[in-house]
DNA sequence: CCGCGTCTTGCGTAAACCCGCAGCTTGTCG
DNA sequence: CGACAAGCTGCGGGTTTACGCAAGACGCGG
């Protein structure tokens, strides 16, 4: 068996690496990527199959890694290791995990017995192994109580791109109308009011900014979910 | 000498330890805090003289840690050992330290070598050192090409937490033309016309969102430095 | 088939935002 | 002192947002 480490802090990566050899005998080979490019590169040149990935690296994220990888090899395992459980982060993974395919998600903070026992189910047993903290955010954001509709979640992303109505209403093919219900929608939820209206007139917040903010605070937002948002955005402008 | 070490990584907490034990023979004891909370409550206890702080941890983050220890004991001798050098940070941490105290801001992605000199110059030597990479961001930031003026971030943070524009005359003591005002110039120096004018009128942008949007993927603004805004209003908010 | 809830859309209005124009206040410099 | 740059402020008006109201559209169980 060999296994991709993908990860930019070279004490991590060494500490991974150590438990990978501990907690696989079976495992032979063990390469390292740096970040997510060189990462991509090597599960391509080495055909890798049980990959464990960071998410948060600065030059491409494990989340876009993973999705590339996933597009040429459904069938990978990956582990991702991260120190956050963002809404945003989990939301991401969640959304380019293929069909039946076998990944994990465990916290950096976690013990060592539970990152050796996540490392063999996922890459011998082939089961699913996700952290319970990461768990407990799945359940509440895709079940509806508290949680975000995928389309409210759209449009927190294209307010937070800083799209006009207008422009959104285009891109998601809505009447203006219908952005802005969805957008009120969000305010409801994001709980922009109370702070808002407050007791007399004079604090008073603009929705749709702080809508952001308050989605950055909350983590349902992050760098990360940006940077991807504005290249898709980006895209789609090339496409008119 | 007594070190105290606040770093919420395990591992790179050990690392710390073991660099310190290196550099600094005169060294006698390390003591190590998980977080700002406890790295505070240690610092005050011990009286603390040198501290190696990271910046961003989950608890209470290093700026915010470095302000109360600074507040109370200016002469106190701080090392940054950060991942980042976002200019969020590094505004930040320039905003809070005492006039001719001795501190440093290494990244983690430093040698061995690097670090342990800082660690001499700055606890041994009392001088200041800045990593190159993070001495450019200043140089850049607070020289006026292509930097910001403390007015214009500032006006940049209240957005970014979503006021409106008559909040924010009344907070900072302006009339609303004059934060208007700010907020072109702001516009003008974030870029927002160029890729919202664009070539025909329907891919428009909310130049006011879009700002936002902009300073965080130029990490002028970052999760911490919202947070640390975000507590301020609170606490304005109070105050009425 | 009907009734009901959810989602979409148009209309209309009050408020907020963006910004050009022009008059004032300051601080700086020769 | 006068000139000039930089910043604050009010006025006015065009645009965008926020949102109530109400008329369809669609799906679903009875």
């Amino acid at each position: 068996m060999k296994v991709l480490i993908v990860e930019d802090d070279p004490l991590h990566r060494s500490y991974l690496h150590e438990a990978v050899n501990a907690a696989l005998p079976e495992c032979d080979t063990v390469i390292e990527a740096e970040n997510g490019t060189v990462g991509e590169k090597l599960a391509r040149d080495h055909k890798s199959a049980h990959i464990v990935m960071d998410l948060q690296m600065a030059n491409r994220n494990g989340i876009e890694a993973a999705r590339t990888i996933w597009k040429e090899r459904p069938e990978t395992r990956i582990l991702f290791w991260s120190n956050y459980s963002d809404e945003a982060y989990v939301r991401g993974v969640s959304r380019i995990v293929p069909d039946g395919a076998a990944y994990g998600y465990v916290l950096k903070s976690a013990s060592d017995e539970r990152l050796k026992l996540a490392l063999r189910s996922i890459f011998v047993e082939s089961q699913c192994v996700i952290d319970r903290e990461v768990r407990g955010l799945q359940q509440k954001s895709l079940g509806q109580t508290n949680g975000f509709t995928d389309s409210e979640y759209e449009i927190l992303v294209d307010i937070a791109l800083g799209l006009t109505d207008r422009a959104i209403a285009k891109r998601r093919n809505l009447s203006l109308r219908s952005v802005q219900n969805r957008l009120q929608q969000l305010y409801d939820k994001l709980d922009v009011y109370q702070s808002a209206g407050d007791d007399h007139e004079d604090g008073r917040f603009n929705l749709r900014a702080r809508a952001v903010t308050v989605a950055f605070l909350r983590k349902l937002l992050n760098y990360s979910a940006l940077e991807r948002a504005e290249a898709e955005l980006q895209e789609w402008l090339e496409g008119r």
